[in-house]
DNA sequence: GGCCGCCAAACTGCATGCAATTCAGGCGCT
DNA sequence: AGCGCCTGAATTGCATGCAGTTTGGCGGCC
């Protein structure tokens, strides 16, 4: 229960971090969708900034896996493969199982008020559009995993549910989040019990329905994917072995 | 067994990617010790690039944790406490686990043929520097994450496991390696033999042994830490409030 | 001697400029 | 009409320059 550090981040107090904030969220509120162009100098003058300024927080942000980048190219919203998708949600329901149980039995009383708190608000927000009630239950997991204090934890448990909202956006249109709220319910109920191991389980097939809810088929063919499916034959090894094709496909 | 994307990440083919690359072999192989200065002048002038190239190559470590980026100061590399050694090595773990639970049976002929030759390499280096060990001893982890073919996966782990280096740097003087070395045999023994429970007991005993022999004492006092200590009644809340005290401390 | 304040050097924060590359659309050819 | 080339506009890659902040050491003062 002693307090570790909180510390801020590298990015907290600076006009980079303002725009990756600014770009995470309208990337997990889908006004971004995947495959969104972020040219460097558009940004720098939504944002007031320089393209250096720009530039770099699209570097941090594809740190994250949020968007790509690639040489000479204008930067997008990543477009996470299907199988890159399921690969994000089995790494995050591995650490958020470990967040719930550091959790377990171990909250204070504030934080259960702030933890039931937020579920009343993604309760009330219920009415209003996915894209609030997508951010909301994403915050949910991020304010769990900030109750640790383990910064650590923190970062990779805000990335990977990050990159999992950018998924569910690409696989998954319609959003019911009724059951998630009563899920998330549960698991305040049983981490203020205590138990454990039952926490656990809660934490392990919330997010799993949430994944199989979400990334139901295989989804060879989707929407713009055919780059994607070329892409392993494209950029494999360093040295820029390009697959030679007739410009048939166009995206956007 | 389908190849998935192996892409490359954001970093790999430009200027920044080189330097970030030295910079993270020069401190897993504790040739820059945590607190460590980087100035980004002298970073440029030594990869024969502009302050600027540095500069981002300094924001993708710092998103890493590999360094401390605070503003208007000299980047560091970090010196993570011991809390958060612990919590990494946690992460970690939970990590692992799952990459070997993936990889349990699933090894193709070269794959095993290459996990053998580097575990040989570790041996022929055993009498080599530390500084050497540790980064092949690193290495064996990160290889195997690269073969579960989960770009996600390889990144979490890398990045956790250099953190991980980084503390053993710290918090622990002597490398016994022998040990690490038959245990990376017995996973890889494991692996082959595609026991998924007794693949993921090893790895958890393997990294906790790693751990526990590194991260002995919650070492309250060691080095520099005063600062350490001093950190999380400094830094919380938005608002700089500063801790005034008299110029006592001084690192360096 | 020890402490405080000041000042120059060092360093970061950021914008801008120039070269190189990609992109898009039009033109000519078949 | 369809296909390909070619050119200008858009965009990135990177270095440099300037302003503001921190640093560390020197001199003065107690």
């Amino acid at each position: 229960m002693a307090p570790r550090s909180a510390g801020k981040n590298a990015e907290s107090s600076d006009k980079v971090g303002v725009i990756c904030r600014a770009l995470r969220r309208a990337i997990i509120e889908q006004a971004l969708e995947p495959g969104a162009k972020l040219p460097e100098d558009s940004l720098g003058e939504r944002f007031g900034v320089s393209r250096t300024i720009a530039r770099h927080a699209l570097g941090q942000l594809a740190a994250e896996g949020l968007v790509e980048l690639r040489r000479n190219r204008i930067a997008v919203v990543a477009t996470p493969s299907w199988q890159e998708a399921r690969d994000a949600f089995d790494i995050r329901i591995e650490l958020e199982r470990l967040v719930v149980r550091q959790l377990a039995g171990k909250l204070t009383k504030p934080q259960i008020a702030t933890l039931n708190a937020h579920v009343d608000a993604e309760d009330a927000a219920r009415d209003g559009t996915d894209a609030v009630s997508i951010r909301l239950a994403t915050e949910f997991h991020i304010l769990l995993a900030h109750m640790t204090n383990s910064p650590i934890l923190v970062r990779y448990v805000s990335e990977v549910a990050y990159r999992c909202c950018l998924t569910l956006s690409l696989y998954s249109r319609p959003h019911s989040s009724e059951c998630a709220i009563n899920e998330h319910r549960a698991i305040i109920a049983a981490l203020v019990k205590g138990d454990e191991a039952k926490v656990m389980a809660l934490m392990h097939s919330h997010l799993d329905s949430v994944a199989s809810r979400a990334l139901v088929a295989p989804a060879p063919q989707r929407g713009r994917d055919l780059l994607d499916i070329l892409a392993p034959y494209a950029d494999e090894g360093g040295s820029e072995r390009v697959v030679k094709l007739p410009k048939v496909v166009r995206v956007r």
